[in-house]
DNA sequence: TAATGACTTCGTTACTTGGCGAAGTGACGG
DNA sequence: CCGTCACTTCGCCAAGTAACGAAGTCATTA
């Protein structure tokens, strides 16, 4: 139940469900996350810590960037069903196929020009 | 998008999870459910209209009383899955198991002794 | 080693949410 | 038609949450 909860509240905020849903494609570094959010940089760590808690998501560290990706096959099945769910409901939903769309413009941004994104 | 984070939000409460999976069985009165959570009528009134407004869960006049079931065939896709979803990650959860053992006695229960419930 | 840059933590603020009891609504039953 | 009963709505309060900027951490690069 525990888990469950914390699963169901992870997907409780819209911009943790686009997040998630960012690394359908594969994995992102939190720069790449801010610049799709368009939120501030603590704000968005803090939404990937809270899927992360949930088991939703995994982080690594390489190097200087933290990449996240989807937990996948080594997740369980209470998140696996979670993740099927959201990829199911939110397939053809306008935001997200507008937010696909731009995380293909944004991958294609060099990492030096976009992690100076704090400023503008 | 709107829909799901409905959907999403509704399942963030424990006790509105728990309310849901006390109609697996079939179709319970508010009484039932207010016996079920412990929680003031008012409370529960309030939660069961949240599930209603995500769609999972349908309420049906009857009488003096107001009757609530899944949403189950007639739901959305979305509904459906997050029904599934809650459903296999929680069969075996301690809580769940001991909420369906209790309900199979609250439901012996005639109504008129449960539902003067609100004094003691 | 100093500076830069990516990310996190902390403290604050505004808003949302879950809980309650009291008052309101609407259908039966006397 | 008046009271009772099931349920809802309202107003309130306490607790939780999402947002921000500033300050902190830690690895790379100059």
């Amino acid at each position: 139940m525990r888990e469950f909860m914390a699963v169901a509240k992870a997907l409780g905020d819209i911009n943790r469900v686009r997040a998630l849903l960012f690394l359908r494609g594969g994995k992102l570094c939190l720069c790449q996350v801010i610049e799709m959010l368009g939120l501030a940089p603590s704000t968005v760590s803090k939404h990937m810590a809270i899927l992360q808690q949930a088991g939703l998501v995994v982080a690594r560290k390489e190097g200087r960037w933290i990449h996240y990706r989807l937990a996948g096959a080594g997740a369980s099945p209470c998140v696996r069903e979670a993740v099927r769910w959201v990829r199911k409901s939110l397939a053809k939903d306008l935001q997200v196929v507008a937010d696909a769309k731009r995380l293909g413009k944004v991958c294609r941004i060099p990492k030096e020009d976009l992690c100076a994104c704090y400023k503008d």
